[in-house]
DNA sequence: TCAATTGTATTAAGTACTTAGTACAATAAT
DNA sequence: ATTATTGTACTAAGTACTTAATACAATTGA
């Protein structure tokens, strides 16, 4: 892992939301081990106290157990890892639906401007005067 | 306009997405009148000094402009504006796409997801297993 | 001319995030 | 048993964001 952070956002929230995608695509696997607090700060070039808070939350949702003195591992619950996958990825394709709404692009339009960058074929209504969608 | 804020990010950097997203959608078009420092903020339930910040940063973009004494009003600029716009959107778009990357959907499954949620149809994939695209 | 409105600047205080440093309890490994 | 590693807890300090409360300069408008 990289462990990069942005600035714009707690470096909490962001280890969070790295490991979390790592369990949530299969990256890490149920039942893997975690990196330790120290261990972890070290590789992340950050505070323990930042990591600990860090996993703090990730048990909360469940997805990472705590052994009092063996480390940490990605939680076994198979159907919760699912889950979470699922409801998470309807939130980022409403929020993308949304912040293309923002700027002016209706749901056809966003769906255009994606298949081009992902690679397929579409024409471009990138520049396109805005829709009023509101 | 609504002025809802999230508290996972600083308010100013809010209101200049918010007011940003206003003029990129056409919805405050070139040249027309912003609310004054007093009365955005009171309209906000914000300090006058947070709306003062998002309003230096709207002008540091060139997206705004100052008149000393009787108020700020959109560019008119409207080259500028598009290029932003083009811009922006195409910055949701990757950031969409890295984002289901993470979850474990590849960018074939990203426009099948999309294009359902659009309204459209398409068989889902918010269930399949994770692909290892790293 | 004069009052109101506008942008701007300043100081002070509170909260959240982060880092630093230290310490303790529990258990695994030797 | 002893040592090392683990999670956990605590205090202190620095920075950023936000609010509060004023104050001043410039210009608009009656």
């Amino acid at each position: 892992m990289e462990w990069a952070f942005a600035d714009d956002r707690p470096i909490y929230a962001q280890i969070v939301e790295q490991i979390e995608m790592g369990i949530l695509s299969g990256e890490c696997p149920a039942g893997s081990a975690l990196p330790s607090v120290r261990a972890l700060a070290l590789e992340a070039e950050v505070n323990p106290n930042t990591v600990q808070r860090a996993f703090l939350e990730l048990e909360s949702l469940g997805l990472v157990r705590t052994h009092r003195t063996s480390g940490r591992t990605v939680t076994e619950d198979g159907e919760l890892v699912m889950a979470v996958r699922r409801r998470t990825a309807q939130g980022r394709v409403e929020r993308f639906l949304a912040d293309m709404r923002s700027l002016g692009f209706d749901a056809a339009q966003a769906v255009s401007l994606l298949a081009e960058a992902a690679g397929q074929q579409g024409c471009s209504v990138l520049g396109s005067e805005p829709k009023d969608v509101r």
